[in-house]
DNA sequence: TCATTTCTGTGTTGATCGATACATAAATGC
DNA sequence: GCATTTATGTATCGATCAACACAGAAATGA
């Protein structure tokens, strides 16, 4: 590849894993180009010849997230050999990645730049184009099902999409602020009785 | 009152309220000094001898905020005739305030500081506390109901305020990112459908 | 009238922001 | 060896940050 020139002194993925929990727990604003270069072991400099410039980094930072730590939470959700279980599954993973020990609380995708200045708004669209993924994800998957005849064909997939984005998102507020993985934990079990009463066909005893 | 000396040229409510304005779109980290003095129609040093600091202005525009745009989201849980009717009022009430025309959308406390650079912390403890008190009350609202006998006794009032706060929060992101009111109303529907779930006693055939 | 008190507008403070200029270091190709 | 290429460390850029000094303006009380 790019053999010729000095080589680069340091590793660029973990240099980016660096500058990705520092986003992760400070925000884009929150954090600082001093913070960045601390926490990276690098200077200015070479920041800027590596990733291009801060916003750059946040959002190649919040790719990579979504790779890794916020992985599991697609995948939980494609994987799962029913609808019912990749959306507990998804729960789940939302969770387990919002409660890591030593690691920042909450996604960074979910809370990352829900507001910001007007000159980074730019970053707040790239956030909410990554939040707005998941949403249209869940919608496919009950779409997809109730075409399939395994939900009822008067169901709203949007509705139901807007309804676990909602819980998805609130879990990262939720542990931002200090919730347990326990405390959380309780809350699949509600959205799975809400699944449930949505996905039941003619059940008159079902409201009362 | 303060009869003496040179009168204030500005309403300090009216400017109090455009500052709120201003953090309630772009959060404490994103409002500068200069934003918030043209918002406010004032120069700084009136906004300091008015209000102290920024951060201190910045706490009191959320303290006006839970008084005024998000006050019928708590009166509306707390003066409901039911339990239910209070839990459907309070989200639809959370919805109505952060959808409004004209004005941020998203909850001001809900999506306010989730993270802050390091020398901000305070901030962010005193919006996590802010948020804190919503859970501890629907927890308290649901102990109660269960020592009334008005719910049943195996019933975990900490779980059910975790679900609701979450989905209160979660409401917020949803309602930034540009979910209208309609499709948020949908949420209501399914939390009313665990919350149902949650209350009734003895019913195997409800799991099916 | 005039001292006292408080607020206002101008101008500026030191600090920090994100981003670079520049000289040097360390690799390759020939 | 030597030109070329790329990365590094130092030192700094202009802009902006939050906050304030200061002098004049506008009210009061005596």
């Amino acid at each position: 590849m790019s053999a010729r020139g000095r080589p680069r002194s340091f590793d660029r993925t973990e240099a980016l894993e660096k500058a990705m929990e520092v986003f992760w727990q400070q925000g884009f604003e929150g954090s600082s180009m001093s913070d960045l270069t601390t926490a990276m072991g690098i200077n200015s400099p070479s920041l800027y010849a590596a990733f291009g410039s801060k916003e750059a980094l946040y959002l190649e930072a919040v790719r990579h997230f979504s790779e890794t730590a916020a992985a599991g939470t697609f995948r939980a959700l494609m994987e799962a050999p029913t609808l019912r279980e990749g959306l507990a599954a998804m729960l789940h993973a939302s969770i387990s990645c919002s409660t890591q020990e030593g690691r920042p609380q909450g996604c960074m995708i979910a809370l990352g730049a829900t507001h910001c200045a007007p000159e980074n708004e730019r970053v707040r669209l790239e956030l909410k184009e990554m939040r707005r993924i998941l949403r249209d994800t869940l919608r496919l998957k009950f779409e997809t099902a109730v075409a399939d005849g395994l939900l009822p064909p008067d169901l709203d997939p949007g509705s139901l999409a807007t309804y676990f984005a909602t819980l998805v998102h609130g879990i990262s507020i939720q542990a931002r602020d200090g919730a347990t993985r326990e405390e959380l934990k309780a809350v699949v079990v509600h959205a799975l009785a809400s699944f449930d009463r949505a996905t039941r066909v003619n059940d008159p005893a079902g409201s009362a």
